[in-house]
DNA sequence: ATAGTTTCGCTACCACAAGTATCGATACCG
DNA sequence: CGGTATCGATACTTGTGGTAGCGAAACTAT
C-alpha cells in the first residue's frame, strides 16, 4: 500500500528527505503513478494522514472525558512513527502554499472540527481555537525536539484544556 | 539592511518564494555575500528574528502580569508583517533538519526559556511546556489560516496559561 | 598618492526534488 | 482474439539552495 510505505519512507528520512521517487520506490511502483493518483505531495500526505488517523472516537460519559480522551487519542497518533513528521511536514508546506493549505483546512481539520463541535456543543471558533492550541504544542514540541511529546507533559496539557473549557469557563 | 530586505521579501512572497536571490536582489547585494554571512538560508532567518524579536519584556509586578505580558508581546510580535511567515517557514524547515533545529533551539528558543525560568522561577521544563503551547498555537492559527490570531483569541489564551501555571497549580 | 589586502558583486555552475511528457508493456474487457 | 485503459520506466523541465572563481571596488598603511 502507498499509504504505509508514504509512513515508513518519511519515518526512516523525515519528510524533505522522503522524496516522491523514494516514496514510490518503497511502494513498489512509479512516481507517474502516484502523480496519477494524487495531484501534490502534499496531497499524498494529507490523504495518508486521513487514512492514519481515522474518524476521531468521540467517547466519554462527559465533556470532560470527551476531551480528555480526543487530546490523548490525537497525542498518540502523533506519535505514531512517521505520522508526526508527516504531519509536521504538510503543515511546514502548508504554510507558504494557500493551495495545500486550503486542501489541509477543508479535508483534514474541518471533518474533525465539525464532529467535536457536534459532541461538545461548542461554537466554531472556541473549538477552532481547541485544535489550534493541541495541535499547535503537539507539534511545536515534535518540531522543536524531533521527538513527540511525553506522556507527563500530554498529562498537562489535557489538565490545562479541561480547566479553560470547563462548562463554566468564560473567555472568547 | 539585509534583515529588513528579508523580512518584506517574505512579507510579500511567502516564505517558500522568498528565495535567496530575491532577498539578496531587495537588499541590494549578492547571493555570494548572504552566503558569505550565514552559513544557510535558515540561520539568516533565525537571525533575522532574533534581530526582530529582540528580549522579551518581563514587566510586570507579579507573575500573572509577567506571563500576560508575555504572551501578548510574542503574539503581537508573529503578528508583524513577515515576522510570523518567517517563522512559520523556519519552523517548518527545522522539522526535517537537524542542523536547523539545533540552531533555532539554541540561539532563538533558549535565550527566551532561560530568561523566562530566572523571571517566573518555573523548572525547564515547565517553561518549555510554556513555550511549546503559546508558540504552537500562535503558528498553528498563522499555518492554517494565513493570518495571526485575533486579539480575542489571544486574549483566551493568555487566560488559559494564567489558570494553568496559577501558583497553586498540579501538574507536571 | 600608491601598493597591498580584504571584501564584495557578478556570472556561472552543481545537486537535488517536484512535477510533466512520452512510450512501451501489461492487464483487463468485450 | 482484438481493443482499451492503466501502469512502469526513462527522460526532461523548472526552480531553489548552495558553491566556485574572477574581477572590481574600497579600505589600510606607509
Amino acid at each position: 500500500m502507498v499509504f504505509a510505505a508514504t509512513l515508513s519512507t518519511v519515518h526512516e528520512l523525515g519528510y524533505a528527505r522522503a522524496t516522491v521517487d523514494r516514496i514510490a520506490a518503497a511502494a513498489g511502483i512509479a512516481k507517474t503513478t502516484i502523480y496519477r493518483r494524487w495531484p501534490s505531495k502534499g496531497a499524498l500526505i494529507v490523504d495518508c494522514l486521513l487514512d492514519a488517523f481515522g474518524p476521531v472516537p468521540l467517547e466519554g460519559a462527559d465533556r470532560a472525558e470527551l476531551m480528555s480522551s480526543a487530546v490523548r487519542w490525537i497525542a498518540a497518533k502523533v506519535g505514531e512513527p512517521g505520522v508526526g513528521d508527516a504531519f509536521a511536514g504538510v503543515f511546514s508546506d502548508a504554510v507558504s502554499d494557500p493551495a495545500l493549505r486550503e486542501v489541509l483546512s477543508a479535508q483534514f481539520q474541518d471533518p474533525y472540527r465539525l464532529a467535536l463541535q457536534d459532541a461538545l456543543g461548542e461554537p466554531e471558533n472556541r473549538v477552532l481555537f481547541f485544535i489550534d492550541v493541541v495541535v499547535g504544542t503537539l507539534l511545536h514540541r515534535m518540531g522543536m525536539t524531533g521527538e513527540p511529546m511525553a506522556d507527563a507533559d500530554v498529562a498537562a496539557l489535557v489538565e490545562m484544556v479541561l480547566l479553560h473549557f470547563a462548562d463554566g469557563a468564560a473567555s472568547t
